[in-house]
DNA sequence: TAGATTGTTAATCGATTAACAATC
DNA sequence: TAGATTGTTAATCGATTAACAATC
């Protein structure tokens, strides 16, 4: 008998685990040793408690009556988060932002590898971004059926992002990186969908600039 | 005696506006000219309730028994967010990230005017992105002069992020869109600060693919 | 031991969901 | 009128905060 794994901890916690990494990162650069939940408040604007609270969640992390250990707490939240595991990924459009994404994000540093790219546009295809040659969307197939994808990043245009994810889900690949302002509608509930959604963001900045 | 007009609406509904608005545009194009809670339900993901719920916070939508009218709707909540609103960006740092973001986000329909971009290496100023030349750094500070800036989008070097909006402080500047992966300490209350976290998002992910 | 600070239970607060009267 | 569907109050659920015993 096969029990589901089910994720105990909220969704709230585990979005702040990478805020907490990071910062941790920052201090141990800092050569800083060691930070009491009340310090950590003060650097991430979370209330003491709070973060005291989500550590919990994964069992114990400090030492009463000294803090946090930093350099331990970072490889446990860094595991957690699952840094360690590497994950392959390809990318689907390579424009501007796609070229960005190539060019700067640190994959490695997060537990990904970015395989190969794709695109539409004969302009990109056969140009090599970051050492990786982008490859023209009718290979993609062939590619699947021989690679592991574990992640899709979506740049794409609007209107080619929908098929493109329908084809994607088709070949087998389980999770997207969507950076297209499209609302990719309720796939399957085995299929992770994480979105940056650029426009949904500024309209929130401009709602508080007139409100606040 | 001035009251502080505080915002009673809650931020969770706030972040929800931006995709209401996007899905009825959408549904615009269609040609699909009404919708009730239940079908809107289905297209977002949200509950019926919790939909209705929403728009109740300002003031009557719908009409009992008919549904929501998609013009209207769409009509309000891009009032709501301000979207008639046109405020004035600068952004700094034209790297690949702020050069896709110069060629082809599109401010104007987001009630955004990108007025000026800043960036520090001399293989860049001078340049021209989609009708905005780059001006040196050396220049902001005469051009905050002169110049309302309402946002400061961030796409600088990690290193340089906290000095840079230190100085736009200083400027006058009261908001930022921070695409950087610094966290911007605990400014004044006054300061608006708005995050785009790519290692915070695929980190989120990396944690749902091995968990889920 | 005294002071500091965690881990964790209990209390509070807020957001989501359920229910239903109002009304098209 | 009957059916549909909103607007809104009440109930539930979950997350944040407070409190404090455990312990370094």
């Amino acid at each position: 008998m096969t029990i589901l794994k089910k994720n105990s901890v909220s969704d709230a916690v585990i979005r702040r685990l990478p805020r907490y990494l990071h910062k941790l990162t920052e201090l141990y650069e800092r050569g800083i040793e060691n930070a009491s939940s009340n310090f950590l408040m003060e650097e991430l604007n979370i209330s003491a408690t709070g973060i005291r609270q989500d550590f919990c969640n994964f069992g114990e992390f400090g030492q009463r009556g000294c803090g946090y250990n930093i350099t331990k707490m970072r490889a446990r939240i860094g595991h957690i988060l699952g840094i360690d595991e590497e994950r392959h990924l390809i990318i689907i459009g390579v424009d501007d932002l796609g070229h960005a994404l190539l060019q700067n994000f640190p994959f490695e540093q997060n537990g990904f590898r970015l395989e190969a790219a794709f695109d539409i546009s004969q302009s990109v295809v056969g140009t090599s971004v970051h050492g990786i040659t982008v490859k023209p969307m009718t290979e993609l197939e062939r590619y699947a059926q021989h690679h592991e994808i574990d992640v899709a990043v979506l740049t794409t245009p609007q209107v080619a992002t929908q098929d493109i994810v329908t084809k994607l889900i088709e070949l087998g690949v389980r999770a997207f990186w969507n950076f297209t302002n499209v609302e990719v509608p309720s796939v399957d509930s085995d299929v992770l969908l994480e979105n940056i959604n650029f426009a949904d963001s500024i309209l929130h900045l401009k709602y508080r600039i007139l409100n606040d």
